[in-house]
DNA sequence: GCATTAACCACAG
DNA sequence: CTGTGGTTAATGC
């Protein structure tokens, strides 16, 4: 089968590989369609691939000692299960498909020599593996040292400019997902995006929220 | 003290 | 599943 050598989402250390490669990722590479809210991989489950979201939308979560935390959202195509498929026997998060997802299932040992064989293929894994973990230290500061409504009005600008590419959101997650990804409790999330719309800097209705004010927003979301 | 922030509980659509 | 109101604990002038 071709179906990687054609394909329009190639990552960019797919890029990198030759024909023959190719044929041998497409070999051994299965495409899953998942639905909104299935399961795509589970915390303490065994992982043997490697996975790439094609296309969609995806959560990833972890059941944290108190409660469920996101840890991320994540818009394809990406791969997302690299470090949890090479640091560890077991997943130390599941990913959950928020959209209709299409996803690659990569086996880990071709994956593995690949990274052997192809050293560009190599370099531009690392490269991906370090942008994640610099937007993971960003979160992480922001998550601590920001209150609440920098922290909402923060992650409405990433649905906007990274997810949606559009000041028109059209809200995956529940309040309450909400909450999990900025460590508040889904109340919370309710009243400050109610005072959001009455000040007229969002348009909320229901799942669909639209920025009207990005100056405010931003403004928001830096003095946290 | 007094104000602010945000969580928890309860209850109603 | 959401939105609101009341209550309350922690923290900061």
């Amino acid at each position: 089968m071709d179906i990687c050598q054609f394909c329009s989402k190639k990552s960019p250390a797919v890029t990198k590989l030759d024909p023959d490669e190719l044929k041998i990722l497409g070999d051994s590479c299965v495409e899953v369609a998942f639905s909104k809210g299935d399961i795509i991989f589970k915390q303490n489950a065994l992982s043997s691939n490697v996975i790439f979201i094609k296309e969609g939308l995806v959560k990833i979560h972890v059941a944290g000692p108190e409660k469920e935390q996101i840890l991320k959202v994540s818009k394809g195509p990406t791969y997302l299960g690299i470090p949890t498929t090479f640091g560890d026997k077991i997943n130390h998060y599941s990913a959950t498909a928020l959209v209709p997802t299409s996803v690659c299932f990569i086996d880990i040992n071709v994956f593995k020599e690949f990274i052997k064989i192809n050293s560009d293929f190599a370099y531009e894994v690392i490269v991906d593996l370090c942008k994640d973990e610099l937007n993971q230290f960003e979160r992480c500061v922001n998550l601590v040292q920001k209150q609440i409504h920098g922290r909402l009005c923060g992650t409405l600008l990433y649905f906007s400019e990274d997810i949606f590419q559009s000041d028109f959101i059209e809200m995956p997650l529940n309040r309450n997902e909400l909450a999990d990804l900025i460590c508040t409790s889904r109340e919370t999330v309710s009243r400050l995006l109610s005072e959001l719309n009455k000040e007229q800097i969002i348009q909320i209705s229901g799942k669909r929220i639209k920025l009207l004010d990005m100056d405010k927003l931003k403004q928001i979301s830096l003095k946290g």
